[in-house]
DNA sequence: TAAAAGTGAATGAACGTTCATTTTTAAATA
DNA sequence: TATTTAAAAATGAACGTTCATTCACTTTTA
């Protein structure tokens, strides 16, 4: 008898060239027998891996959206004060956005269009707890504005994005001065002003 | 002999379709004929006022662009301060963004996706001149950050995107007591701290 | 050796676009 | 003013293509 012996290479590969043709190409210009060649398979392999062109790409994002915060919050501890803690936080975000840039991209993608299935949208959100416990400690020290966790984010986090991707389309690039200032913004942003 | 009479209410309408199929269902699920039949047109009437699906998103783009930003500028004049122009421009395309909520959205699903032509998208940058010069006069003046105008508008006037697609999305409302922590937000990411 | 993984070709539906034709338009004519 | 006319606008059906998915079969695995 044989085992399960699906190959996690092949998947991956298959996840890797869904980024990476939506990216250049929007989910509309995106055929499975592209997605196939890219990933050196069969169209009907994917069909082992996954349901349909909606799963596979529902699924590639919550993968992504995963790897995503599991980065941001690698190395967070939190005994740090709340200014160290979100200082730790924003630069672990900006790092994935600004380096692994094509997984960035595919999540602003994801984002903005209806690409996605609502159910795997909200999971996605879920694993960006520790950074709203970090904001929630911030209010109660007074430290961080009592306004929504959306208003946060909107103006300390999400601006990345934008970054992201004009800098992906050559409008600009961002180095070592920018991002300093863009973290001053960002704080400036959220932190209550004395 | 007859004159050119195509008429301007079926180009709207077209338009209009293209903004609501592609905002609920994305450009990949939105067919020319599902536009057509939104429209009140056959499918063939289209291609009357438009050269093919790529020219009608295109066009759509560019149109609701130029409308975003004669709305931003509408009531704009430069004998005010810049805090003062600034926020009176702040005001404005939070109000389109959050009122004209279909455009908005449809404008936010062009930017972050390759669905858009590079020269069209180009196209829709031009308008924003006022804001730049605003914020040039204001580094001049020792009023705005010394920073690049992407940083500026990543800051200040992108986080309303986020915002208006969270709010279409139902997570959650903003009242008037957001929209001015939000301005507080936008202003203080960018002005000078003295 | 038998079950699972993998495949290239086939299938049927859906799509963007075009075609052949009809309808509408307004200037020209009576 | 009423009628004619030719060009433009508009159309439903048809066309050829592309696509997601399935099928019948082969290869790999333990």
């Amino acid at each position: 008898m044989a085992k399960l012996q699906k190959s996690i290479d092949k998947r991956n590969a298959l996840v890797k060239a869904t980024i990476e043709l939506v990216n250049n190409n929007g989910f509309h210009a995106t055929p499975m027998s592209k997605i196939a060649k890219m990933a050196k398979v069969s169209p009907a392999t994917i069909y082992i891996y996954f349901e349909n062109k909606q799963d596979l790409v529902n699924k590639t994002y919550i993968e992504v959206k995963a790897k995503y915060t599991k980065f941001a919050f690698d190395n967070f501890k939190d005994n740090l004060s709340v200014e160290e803690g979100f200082k730790l936080i924003w630069n672990r975000i900006a790092d994935f956005k600004l380096k692994e840039c094509e997984n960035a991209m595919f999540l602003a993608q994801c984002d903005n269009t209806p690409m996605i299935d609502e159910e795997s949208r909200q999971e996605g959100i879920k694993h960006l707890q520790p950074l709203l416990d970090l904001w929630e400690r911030g209010r109660k020290e007074g430290v961080i504005k009592p306004i929504s966790d959306y208003l946060l984010y909107a103006y300390s986090i999400n601006p990345l994005s934008f970054l992201m991707i004009i800098q992906k389309r050559g409008a600009f690039q961002l180095d070592k001065t920018h991002l300093e200032e863009a973290y001053q913004s960002a704080w400036n942003s959220i932190k209550v002003i004395k």
